[in-house]
DNA sequence: AACCCGTGGGT
DNA sequence: TACCCAAGGGT
């Protein structure tokens, strides 16, 4: 694991000193480093709306923040509220998303725009279990929903999140992702009024995002290392974690070949041309009817592919 | 509950 | 280089 001497000098049981104690999430000085530290995100301006997190927190749904960021702005100055995307075909969502990955997430996002503008009058809806029933919108996206774009008390535990917790409370690193037992355990260290929840929530996943990494972890720089479990502990390994199947020749790359022909496309493709886009005819017809089945790709007339009307 | 789903940056 | 993995969700 990399850690650096620098970062955890062996130091032999300094004491504690002003520390709020051994595995604890003090909120001051999270908030505290938040308020030192905090990047400036388009999603974070003042003016944003509820709207605008739930757009945020969908692109941000495995990708990195850095190429989120122009494709957030265009999103939203092209579609600045639910009604103006579902007002356009799917298809336009989808090519709008670009090369974020996970192009079903510009389906769903289409899709919960469209609920929300049929169901709840074209706003957001502001409970964690209204925003559960939107395509896409799963257990972290719905608190990250209420608590940033309404200031609601909701304990939102991302990868970020959840590896603060971890570490900082229980001493052990990990790469899993998020449970119930996990929000109910922040529950315990987030503050009650809600708009200090909220901030609260924002510090400990910037924090992750900042110092408290997967890879080199800040622990110099951290507000709560004198609290920190983890560190205590001599920053024990994560468990290993399944790896993941080759990339080349896989499904997924032949999908995103198929995607990235229809998006660069004005209309709809023959179907003799997309093939062009892989050598081994059997997995390009698997994958096309893969697309087809999840509704990324249409096929608009006989041998014709094209995005979603 | 394990597996699938895109793309690209960091090392 | 090859591999990890990044503000997850759906099945």
């Amino acid at each position: 694991m990399p850690v650096t001497e620098s970062d955890h000098p062996s130091d032999d049981g300094g004491a504690p000193g002003a520390g709020a104690g051994p595995g604890a999430l003090p909120a001051d000085r999270l908030i505290a480093f938040y308020t030192d530290h905090r990047r400036d995100l388009p999603w974070r301006e003042p003016g944003t709306t509820p709207w605008g997190v739930l757009v945020s927190e969908v692109m941000l749904q495995q990708t990195q923040v850095a190429r989120v960021v122009p494709a957030y702005r265009q999103w939203i100055e092209r579609w600045p509220t639910p009604p103006d995307l579902a007002a356009e075909p799917s298809g336009e969502a989808v090519r709008a998303w670009g090369r974020l990955g996970y192009p079903r997430r510009a389906l769903r996002l289409h899709a919960a725009a469209t609920a929300i503008t049929d169901r709840h009058h074209g706003r957001v809806p502001d409970t964690v279990d209204e925003l559960l029933t939107l395509p896409g919108v799963g257990e972290y996206t719905a608190r990250a929903v209420a608590a940033f774009g309404y200031r609601r008390r909701a304990p939102v535990v991302d990868t970020n999140v959840l590896r603060v917790l971890s570490r900082a409370t229980r001493g052990v690193d990990t790469r899993a992702s998020a449970t119930a037992t996990d929000r109910r355990d922040l529950d315990r260290w987030l503050p009650q009024d809600p708009d200090t929840a909220a901030t609260f929530s924002i510090a400990v996943m910037e924090l992750g995002a900042l110092l408290c990494t997967t890879g080199e972890p800040g622990c110099s720089q951290c507000p709560i290392s004198d609290d920190c479990a983890w560190r205590a502990a001599g920053y024990p390994a994560a468990a290993a974690v399944r790896r993941q199947g080759a990339w080349a020749g896989s499904d997924r790359q032949v999908r995103g070949r198929i995607m990235a022909a229809l998006r660069d496309a004005p209309a709809a493709v023959a179907e003799g041309e997309l093939a062009a886009v892989w050598p081994d005819v059997q997995q390009w017809r698997r994958c096309l009817d893969s697309l087809l089945a999840d509704g990324l790709a249409v096929r608009v007339d006989v041998g014709w592919i094209g995005l979603p009307g």
